[in-house]
DNA sequence: GTAGACATTCCAGTCGGCTGGAAGATCGGG
DNA sequence: CCCGATCTTCCAGCCGACTGGAATGTCTAC
């Protein structure tokens, strides 16, 4: 199959699998007799994997790293799972500092609201924002 | 005040002051006679109301509009409101796809440790997260 | 034989928020 | 008078994950 093919299948666009292929996620397919990429369906498998785990919000380096060990014959799961909680940790992280820049905007925006908007004149600042900054 | 005085008081680099001029958020200050940048504090009291903004997640464009809006006389605090709901918008909207994809994660995680490593051999992908695309 | 739908390579650009470094001017202290 | 800190400008690079486009080659159908 070419690489059209494969980014139809796989719901990415040939330039990003031509990406991946740059960056050594993907490996280097076989050649027509013209020079076109043609993969076989080990590819579409692998291709999906990569946005799979991509979902799951590893980044491209992870996965990378994911798929190298199992090219280097590693038959545990150990590494990924290293991975899915480390990256837990981040999510968990990142979660909770949305979370507090949530309820810091939320008593700005009630404030917003509140207040007189004559009041609000320097050219510099906003009182809304001012107003936190305490 | 100079450019590293002004920097120090409000805890960026003088980089960064050059830059946030270079995109319009800073006014150009005064010069010395030597080409020196010459600040007054209100300069530091509008680069204190930026890092503030930031600090409630709004990006530089954002505040940059806030700050357009007042120099142009605006009286009103509707537009940072508006802003503010927007973005508060996006935060529910960027947690909840964040708590999802915990989640995923976290099945990922507890699989990782279940699954019986020796049967995860396919050098194309991880069982770990192949099971995850169904 | 020709249109147009695919493929190839390579280089550059995007987003946001800076950061690094070179080459030169200027300032303050000993 | 010189050292070193601070300032100036400008250009380049970083991160991640692509995306755009030029110039060119190839395949398929009519």
């Amino acid at each position: 199959m070419k690489i059209g093919e494969l980014a139809d299948r796989t719901g990415v666009t040939t330039k990003t699998v031509r990406y991946y292929e740059s960056i050594g996620l993907l490996a280097e397919p076989e050649r027509t007799a013209s020079g076109y990429r043609d993969y076989d369906t080990d590819a579409v498998e692998r291709l999906c994997f990569v946005r799979d785990a991509q979902a799951t919000g590893l980044s491209l380096a992870e996965i990378a790293s994911v798929l190298e060990l199992k090219a280097a014959g590693s038959t545990s799961c150990s590494h990924t799972a290293a991975l899915l909680e480390r990256h837990l940790v981040d999510l968990d992280e990142q979660i909770a500092r949305l979370h507090q820049a949530r309820e810091d905007l939320a008593v700005l925006a009630e404030r917003a609201v509140a207040l007189d908007p004559s009041s609000c004149t320097d050219p510099n600042r906003c009182q809304v924002i001012a107003s936190a900054a305490g």
